[in-house]
DNA sequence: TTGTAGGCGTTATCAA
DNA sequence: TTGATAACGCCTACAA
């Protein structure tokens, strides 16, 4: 058995009040009484029971996040960046992340939203790649439940978010390809359920607009936000009568995918091909060549989401509504 | 206020007991009263609270990860596919995986570690990227608690591990190289007090002897086990007097930097230089060129892990230690 | 400044 | 087959 408050009480010849007192720092005990405790439990190895604290004080110091994937092929470094920002952040608040996995929309993960919310099993939960119609949100609203979200859904929900303004990304990327002389520029997107789907996609249509050019509805195909996706997606591009020139992906995984099928096609990507995407973590930087992106700073949102998430959790009425601009970074995968 | 026990028993005028009973499948309650119970249960969303749970049974039904990584610059696919693993593993099996970051040997891991284990916040604990001395090991070994590992330390502790034969993989990789015209092979590493770099390095030293090439000293380089560590790694090595015509990474990252940096000076990667790398996850495979890695397969071995940690935490004498081969996957990087 | 005691929500022991 | 009751370890109002 795990040494208990009641161990140290006893071995000082003091009440377990004093102890628990001094350990969380009242001002009502003697000072000489708390070192000597502090002392005594340093050596004991005592850390409170964190069930037991959980019960009495009603809080878990936990938060939670699913990761929106599952299996063998999750491997978008976003998630990386997105975990490790939630890690740090938790940690440097003194609280745990609790992770699972679950698909999308799965029976799932359901179970599991009900299981955390129902046996209070974290004290808030922090949702990312949000839906057009957000079941997650919708049962965290109705039950009250502390959350904040990485993007927004089309329901009337107020929660806390940070959005990065992809919208807005996406058109002056297509003005970057325009500028550099692409006009057959095409687009392989995610499934329409996802917000930034959505969001991407118009971003990628008003581009077209600002820059007269005829949105072509034979370049808009769909991918899995994967590379394998962003792979195949491609392929299908190339054998249209008039390809692309350039080519967009919806997130980075999508355009190193379509690198790829450049490359095996015999195209030089960079030159007879343009592609880029939206992300711009770490892997971006090294890809061959390296990829033009929208970069998104994936790890200091994970950092403020948390920060977000806990002053919800201690009761602050936080109504906020974080808009940041995504960076256009320019590499070779779009140049010359 | 959450739904409790108590609010189910007075609504079926039923005592708590006989609902707890009912809920954890007991034998010695009425085949009716389970229905009901389970029936209503269901309706008012009762779920037992977690540290109540905890509490009473002593238990947590958790396991826990630390992520040996922190900061902005940690995008290791290694790290994404593991988790899912440990995530898809443990959620299969009713528990939850708790999830912190922590640099090594930092004084922040070993708080972690020890809030952890004295405040019985999990069950066991998943260790990874092992070092030939290995604190966490010693501690969690000293103090009884359940753990388990990917990779072996150096020390006398008896714990079940998964070890990837990584010496015989990368014997094999100096072969495939020597079998493809190379000689001046060079391996850029990682810090020396992991046990992988041990291994690794010893690996690539045998496939010299092996293949009766000498060994050169000026050959073996040190990097970080990042993209940019092996991008710095190979730029050194380019201004030797005799640059190498193959370089190994110790893991894919380092390979994938070293391409980076191949290309920069001018070199095409599969006919001018060779590279290699270790890891095999997902992104290997859509590099440019296609990577030549050593496979270890990260998600099934993090869900056999979770495996044996809860045969362990279930008491039984597991003395399991797993070898498995790593697979050679040849691709263009070392092609031509 | 310190101690007593009640209760957080469960599960498990014992009795009915 | 069911119910009363005692812990699990901690925190905190209240008493001393």
């Amino acid at each position: 058995m795990a040494v208990t408050i009641r161990d140290v009480a006893k071995r000082l010849r003091l009440s377990i009040t004093t102890v628990s007192r001094a350990l969380d720092g009242y001002d009502d005990v003697a000072d000489k009484t708390r070192e000597r405790v502090i002392q005594v439990a340093r050596e004991m190895g005592y850390a409170p029971s964190r069930a037991a604290r959980q019960l009495r004080r009603q809080q878990t110091d936990a938060i939670g996040y699913i990761i929106p994937a599952s299996g063998n092929h999750f491997t978008d470094p976003f998630f990386s960046e997105f975990i490790a920002g939630l890690g740090d952040e938790s940690t440097s608040h003194h609280f745990d992340l609790l992770v699972s996995t679950a698909p999308p929309d799965s029976p799932a993960e359901r179970e599991i939203f009900e299981r955390w919310v129902q046996s209070r099993l974290v004290d808030g939960i922090v949702l990312s790649r949000m839906r057009l119609r957000d079941w997650r949100a919708k049962y965290l609203s109705d039950n009250d439940f502390p959350f904040v979200a990485h993007g927004h859904t089309h329901q009337r929900l107020k929660y806390p978010y940070i959005e990065v303004d992809a919208r807005a990304g996406f058109e002056i990327l297509v003005k970057h390809l325009v500028e550099r002389g692409r006009r057959r520029i095409a687009y392989i997107g995610a499934s329409p359920r996802f917000t930034l789907q959505y969001d991407r996609l118009q971003g990628y249509q008003n581009g077209l607009v600002n820059t007269n050019i005829t949105f072509d509805p034979s370049l808009v195909i769909e991918g899995d936000l994967s590379r394998t996706g962003g792979y195949e997606a491609a392929l299908r591009l190339f054998e249209l009568a008039k390809p692309p020139t350039a080519i967009i992906g919806v997130n980075d995984l999508t355009a190193i995918g379509a690198m790829r099928a450049a490359r095996e096609k015999g195209l030089v990507v960079g030159k007879d091909i343009a592609v880029a995407g939206y992300d711009g973590t770490d892997d971006s930087e090294h890809t061959q060549p390296p990829l033009t992106t929208l970069r998104q700073q994936v790890y200091d949102i994970a950092r403020q989401l948390v920060q977000m998430l806990l002053a919800r959790i201690a009761g602050e009425l936080v109504e906020s509504k974080l808009i940041i601009q995504p960076e256009l970074v320019v590499r070779e995968s779009t140049g010359g």
